[in-house]
DNA sequence: CCTTGAAGCTATAGTAGCTGTAGCTCTTAT
DNA sequence: ATAAGAGCTACAGCTACTATAGCTTCAAGG
């Protein structure tokens, strides 16, 4: 039997996120000591450490817990699980596009300012102005 | 003179985006019409269009506020400004280096799955079981 | 002048995924 | 018995908006 603070300190998770994914209904409500305190059996440990892991890769809840459905029937068919992860690579993908691109105008303004005042900041004019950019449009940042 | 939905058109931003940025006091209270209707001039429509361009850029609410104050001073030295964009720079770039860290994994994870039933999914073991994974620490996904 | 529909108003709640705080109580070791 | 440390609930706050409800104002057509 384990803390909320084992539980913790094992997987890396706050314990107040814990108490959150509890309430979320993510993790299950464990059982209670003789005085109210929460204990955890190894069940939930891995649990947690599924989830702490699947958000260390960017999966947002809702997949997670779409996932850790699947993970519970070792009988059904795995391609649901792999096209949530082939979603969330799309997304890395998509984020990593646009970063790129922001990344390419941060880049050309810092390097095209020489100094002075303000009012020559060739960063501030750039901002004020998105003509003066490469890109014609900006995508959503996300 | 304008009215807040003219300003979104011309910006791009929501007219609730609009008054938000007014009640945190990105824009300034503008005057009204008799019957109490927002009307802005060509100056608001400008520190609008500067705070749309910046956040497309990436740069979080309060950078745009040092921007535009430091906009607002034309003779002020510009290191400032500069300095707020390096930073801007800095921090699209950690975010891509950790997107393409996830990225690799993903697609390791994904490349690995030869199908059948969950029990024996690569995309769910490595989610179980971290030391599955190529690196050995993620870092936080922000 | 009157009507009508679009646009504007305030106030409030919700989004994602936690994190922090206040003010308690419980556990455990000495 | 006491005291430190950990846990408890409940709630506020974070970023940057977005959506809704229920109302009022504006501008154009008749
Ligand atoms: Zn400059
Ligand atoms: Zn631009
Ligand atoms: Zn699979
Ligand atoms: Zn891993």
């Amino acid at each position: 039997m384990h803390t909320i603070g084992t539980l913790a300190r094992r997987t890396g998770a706050k314990v107040q996120t814990i108490r959150y994914y509890e309430q979320i209904g993510l993790m299950p409500e464990p059982g209670r000591s003789a005085g109210g305190q929460r204990r955890y059996g190894d069940a939930d440990l891995d649990r947690l450490a599924f989830i702490r892991h699947s958000r260390q890769l960017g999966f947002p809840l809702d997949a997670i817990r779409e996932l850790l459905d699947l993970s519970d029937h070792p009988d059904r068919d795995c391609g649901a699980a792999d096209s949530i992860a082939r979603r969330q690579l799309r997304e890395v993908e998509n984020r990593m596009a646009r970063l790129e691109a922001l990344k390419r105008e941060l880049q050309r303004m810092i390097g095209e300012c020489r100094g002075g005042t303000t009012s020559d900041c060739r960063v501030l004019e750039v901002l004020r102005d998105h003509s003066e950019c490469l890109a014609d449009n900006h995508d959503d940042v996300g």
